[in-house]
DNA sequence: TTGCTTGCAAAAGCTTTGCACCCAC
DNA sequence: GTGGGTGCAAAGCTTTTGCAAGCAA
């Protein structure tokens, strides 16, 4: 579904696309969970793609916009599909689920408007945020909670 | 100012307060700002403290709540003292300076006081946040503007 | 065709582990 | 005195780089 438009977003920069590309924009365009360069690699791997390609493609990836690279609370070299809003590229609040990892994104932003205020007395110009809520998604709320 | 109730929180969990723990202590005593395992190295290696104990220590002290690892944009092997607020170990929100890296605490909550209903929007049930501001600090602003 | 891409393997970082010695309690 | 803690060096992992061959445009 985002796989052609993620294509033209690579011609557009300039880029070939290419066997491994493909094969990694679509391991990303079935899945909305973040993944590790480990786990794409396990994935791609059994089809050829080298480790290395996948770091450099990967980073290529981030470069063109389509991906991003997420911060969890757990570590931080995940990756994700970038929401496919334009014009929007780097604001994303989003809310992780800490029992499967499944991130939705907010429709709105939950800032106040008087962000800027509040920041301006710490002496900062603001330019931007980011934001992730923790919670528990509906799927896992109604599963029998397992304490761990 | 700190020191001494870090001391005692390494005590109270049974460890012991060696010179190497001392001296990682006294620096972020003196520390605001996030800083990784090789700057805390570098500072520390020239009186005599191996790198292997700086990782151990940095362990330890994030096992008893001394430390918590804070995840920037660039990386996420970075730690930092644990905000002395009882029972809010987990909430604080933060305003970095994108040019040099300082990091300041909001004073107060910049969420609107209707997170959980956008939430909810999404079927998540919310049970905290993180939140970094992204700006330009004070003396950053006033410094001659280097582009790179 | 042409130069961007790739896979491999080696290198480079960063973090952990093994081990004998040491010191806070 | 004793067991946890330490420094050193080597090992382990993850990520990057070099290079010749391959392939999309």
């Amino acid at each position: 579904m985002m796989l052609q438009s993620w294509i033209d977003q690579l011609k557009r920069n300039g880029h070939k696309v290419t066997a491994p590309r493909r094969k990694l924009l679509q391991y990303l365009d079935g899945r909305d969970a973040p993944f590790t360069a480990e786990e794409i690699y396990g994935e791609l791997s059994a089809t050829g793609v080298g480790r290395a390609t996948v770091f450099r493609t990967l980073k290529l990836l981030q470069d063109v916009g389509v991906l991003v690279r997420v911060h969890l609370e757990h570590g931080c070299q995940h990756y994700q599909a970038a929401p496919g809003i334009p014009g929007d590229t780097h604001h994303h609040d989003r809310i992780i689920c800490r029992e499967c990892g499944d991130i939705a994104l907010l429709d709105q932003c939950p800032m106040r408007s008087d962000v800027s205020d509040i920041a301006r007395r710490s002496g900062f110009r603001i330019q931007g945020h980011h934001l992730d809520l923790y919670g528990i998604c509906s799927s896992c709320e109604e599963l029998p909670t397992k304490d761990d």
